[in-house]
DNA sequence: AAACCTACTTACCTATATATAAGTAACTAT
DNA sequence: ATAGTTACTTATATATAGGTAAGTAGGTTT
């Protein structure tokens, strides 16, 4: 993978994070890079094979980053802290939804490619919460009502809204309702 | 207001809160009517025109539930229950997702008009959250971490998100964690 | 030195979005 | 009867999106 293939990932994925699967064009890249529409095409011949490379090497990423957490021994809360984690560095990063989130608005009008991959993200990481809360809640970590799966459903759910209400209110509106998040669980620091 | 002008308002909202603002265009609005393209030009001039006043439309009717709600003497559990009824309403009236998310996503990116009108609309709803979070808290209802305000964000933040999780988990994902959100505002039926 | 590959550009196509202007048919008020 | 209004249509403009085909400059291989 060369420099201008990195910087075409790196923009397309700001971009999608910041407006939107629809919401953003081969042409706002290129801009960006300094070359043709075209040569987007070269390495991406459809807007669904760059989104869907984006959103696969999101969920490998994760993937990644909650293994060696689970590997390591960290129990529940360090599982879910270390998502906590990635949340704050991409918002940091100047994405202002999370991936999942820029996509979802659209899914069902989407190529079935991005759907499937998306698909998959969202459940990857609902399944690593759910892990997370399983392990934490055996070992006492937490205290919450409801199931392990309705619980992460509700985090997911939790999280992907209040990234999308950062846009309008802040990084503090982030911070505080993630420690609120916690609190429900009956995390104690 | 004729027929014509609210089958308009109608399947602009129907579409704007499935696809996003970017997701749909007058053309798709007037396939549904059988009309020109033109003739919606004629009733809402620019779209952001359109998407301004289903906004604002949207405030009103909220704003009118809850008053009626806090008029009749209903405490903080009744009025958050008429916001998640409505919630269902629109779910079930086939609404994807809620009406200020359709147009977070591209918030920054869209007419001053736009933003300014989903502001106000969001700022109501999370206003409204907070007074009857204040009032099921003073009068025991309630029992939740947090204070009011950081809590109406969560709440609102939440509901944002499994709106749009519900988009692929389907409904029974929405009540559940509707289901918990109660459970974790101290909230006993 | 010839052939080939890489990383693009140039040029083009088709479809669509967001409008605007001008016209018209049917109804409405005076 | 005429003037105005309502509810559109027709025609057109401009910009952009997504995509393809063919060409090319420069480096790499044989």
């Amino acid at each position: 993978m060369n420099q201008t293939q990195e910087q075409i990932l790196h923009y397309a994925r700001l971009f999608l994070q910041s407006r939107g699967y629809n919401g953003f064009s081969y042409r706002d890249i290129a801009r960006k890079l300094d070359i043709k529409n075209a040569a987007i095409h070269n390495y991406y011949p459809k807007k669904e094979d760059l989104v869907a490379t984006l959103l696969e090497e999101s969920r490998k990423e994760i993937n990644a980053n909650f293994s060696r957490v689970v590997e390591s021994g960290g129990g529940g809360k360090e599982q879910l802290q270390s998502y906590f984690d990635y949340t704050f560095q991409d918002y940091d990063n100047g994405r202002r939804i999370c991936l999942p989130g820029s996509v979802i608005v659209y899914h069902g009008e989407l190529p079935d490619k991005v759907q499937e991959q998306n698909l998959l993200l969202i459940d990857n990481i609902i399944g690593w919460f759910s892990r997370a809360l399983k392990t934490g809640r055996e070992q006492g970590e937490f205290n919450f009502s409801g199931s392990v799966d309705e619980r992460a459903d509700l985090i997911a759910g939790t999280l992907l809204g209040i990234r999308q209400l950062s846009t309008l209110k802040g990084r503090d509106t982030l911070v505080k309702t993630i420690t609120l998040i916690k609190a429900d669980l009956g995390w104690i620091d």
